[in-house]
DNA sequence: CACATGTGCGCAACCGATTGTTCATCGCCG
DNA sequence: CGGCGATGAACAATCGGTTGCGCACATGTG
């Protein structure tokens, strides 16, 4: 609540003294008693630097903004874990936000951005935040970095590697004697979707396996199209005998979908899916998942974000290690 | 990124002239026509007010803190939803952030009131911070409210009406013939769970039924805890034919506990639990819940907030309406 | 015509911290 | 003893917007 001022009056100095002594700056020439004496005055009273005069100092709001579609999407916390780490790091806030379709949301990121809230902003995209409306959003003037998306004509994207995180499910499910594997996909409009469904073609043309268009189904991310798609699938005449799924919250959807119209899991149908949640560990059967580094991907993100407000140019980056990891669990069987 | 200096220079008139002219003051005693005139040219220049300047000048960071242990819970979401809602209606930034227990935990808070980051705080406790903790943390200076919690000594809460949630829960199994009824508790030092446990206890005795002590288990809040918890009370010599879980991860762990343990739900027990998600409605069979206002409950502590930091002062609120609403699914059947 | 009133606008202080520059003082050296 | 450099501290501008006050001029009134 003290000011510099105050703390300056107390120590008997100027306040361009006080605020040299406490800044530690080695080239200031302040007399060893004095910076004593204005430090003890600054503990006495109590002294924080006010936030708001340094950020109109520096121009810098010393936030990001994290902007999520859906803070209930399993692999929200994980990602904000990394972000905040990171953000905590270099004494950052995050500010957490949610942006409309065009034109709103231009006008929500030129008040967060223009007006300097926060001094750049990490963005995961929306299912129906389409690379058409989200370039609509993002103006080249806005410091953002995408999180596990990627615009064309934008540089400045952290992605997971989804097609190694994908592939992988898919040689579990081919090393397990598989040969009629079916792909719950994400959303077409999706890029994200989209590399995790070349990953899943990559595993199976690498192991001479077909990819049957009626296997592939859009699921979507979440937990009802994951039991629409499975009704959908298994409306098939000749089905198959294992399933990769895009999310874990659409696998989950689909176990429960398999269950309800006595599909047995792994017996008639081995299921694994992508992202790892307590959930998944919890349900009956335990379900086999491929853990992705999120919180990497928020730490990623994050750190890019910052250099980049520190001058460094913005990248694309993929994240590769740590590696995508396949967690066993009672969802997949042998053939 | 245009100043309001250069709005006024665009206009050829005063900076105070260009703010008042923009501000729309009535007072002010501006000619139409340069008020029209400054309009234009900030329209031009894409000008937006900076918001760190009128946080300096108005001794407000215009940003609530929202302080949750854990963005994974089910009951978070919802949560900062209604947070979001009000928050936006008020032009306010919401920052999400954490704090480590005492003696860290206060020189966070002072970081973030002290220097201005944001002007009050909401704090949602942590399953570990005790109301000693607790107390430690939050000094008299802070403005804060706290959510679904409340201190002794200390005015400033909105809390869900946890008893009238868990009775009725409790009535809902009493009214389907069951008159052995156990209750998966949360944390003993957390007056949620006390609450939520009273309700309980009222819903029973009201009936004329009996609490047994071998049947209330502390589970926690979360899924292992639940299952803990399950595995406890199934070594009960008289076992329960139905389940009050005070926490909805909690009861799902229940079911997966039982499940494994070949207990038939609904057959062989009932369960209910509180607050309702996605993944009660996905399990099989699906859980029986009771639905809480978390969303009011987050606007409401937000317009608490608000309304404190224009001078009202801070109350203890328990958010009755609207009432919990119980959703009776596949996992309570009558005895 | 003189004076009171009103109108339109600019000056300058302020919020709190940072920082380039200036100023006064002291000691040292020639 | 005069001049010089080093030292320690204060002055003042700055970030961008807001606002009390005063000034100049136009209009109205007696």
């Amino acid at each position: 609540m003290a000011s510099l001022q105050e703390v300056a009056d107390a120590a008997g100095v100027s306040r361009s003294v006080a605020s040299r002594a406490l800044s530690g700056d080695a080239r200031a020439r302040i007399s060893a008693a004095t910076r004593e004496r204005v430090q003890r005055a600054a503990e006495l009273l109590d002294y924080v630097p006010n936030h708001r005069a340094q950020a109109l100092r520096f121009a810098r709001s010393g936030a990001v903004g994290l902007i999520v579609p859906d803070v209930n999407n399993a692999v929200f916390a994980e990602l904000l874990g990394g972000v905040q780490d990171r953000a905590r790091e270099v004494s950052m806030s995050v500010l957490l936000s949610q942006i409309d379709p065009p034109p709103t949301g231009r006008e929500q990121l030129r008040e967060l951005v223009g007006a300097g809230r926060v001094d750049g902003i990490l963005l995961q995209r929306r299912e129906d935040f389409d690379d058409r409306k989200l370039g609509a959003v993002l103006t080249k003037a806005v410091p953002a970095v995408l999180i596990n998306s990627k615009l064309e004509d934008r540089v400045g994207s952290v992605v997971l590697d989804d097609a190694a995180g994908v592939s992988l499910a898919t040689r579990h499910l081919i090393d397990l004697g598989h040969t009629r594997i079916g792909h719950l996909a994400g959303f077409a409009a999706h890029d994200t979707a989209v590399r995790r469904h070349q990953g899943f073609c990559a595993a199976m043309e690498s192991a001479g396996l077909p990819v049957r268009r009626a296997w592939v189904q859009r699921s979507g991310w979440e937990a009802r199209g994951g039991a629409d798609a499975v009704h959908r699938l298994m409306k098939a005449r000749t089905k198959p005998t294992a399933l990769v799924v895009s999310s874990v919250n659409a696998g989950i959807g689909a176990l429960s979908a398999l269950s309800r119209l006595g599909v047995r899991v792994p017996e008639d149908l081995s299921v694994v899916a992508i992202n790892d949640t307590w959930v998944a560990e919890t349900w009956t059967p335990p379900l086999t998942t491929v853990r992705m580094p999120l919180r990497t991907l928020g730490r990623r993100a994050c750190s890019m974000l910052f250099d980049h407000l520190e001058g460094a140019p913005l990248t694309d980056v993929v994240i590769t290690t740590p590696a995508p990891e396949l967690i066993v669990r009672g969802s997949t069987r042998p053939l």
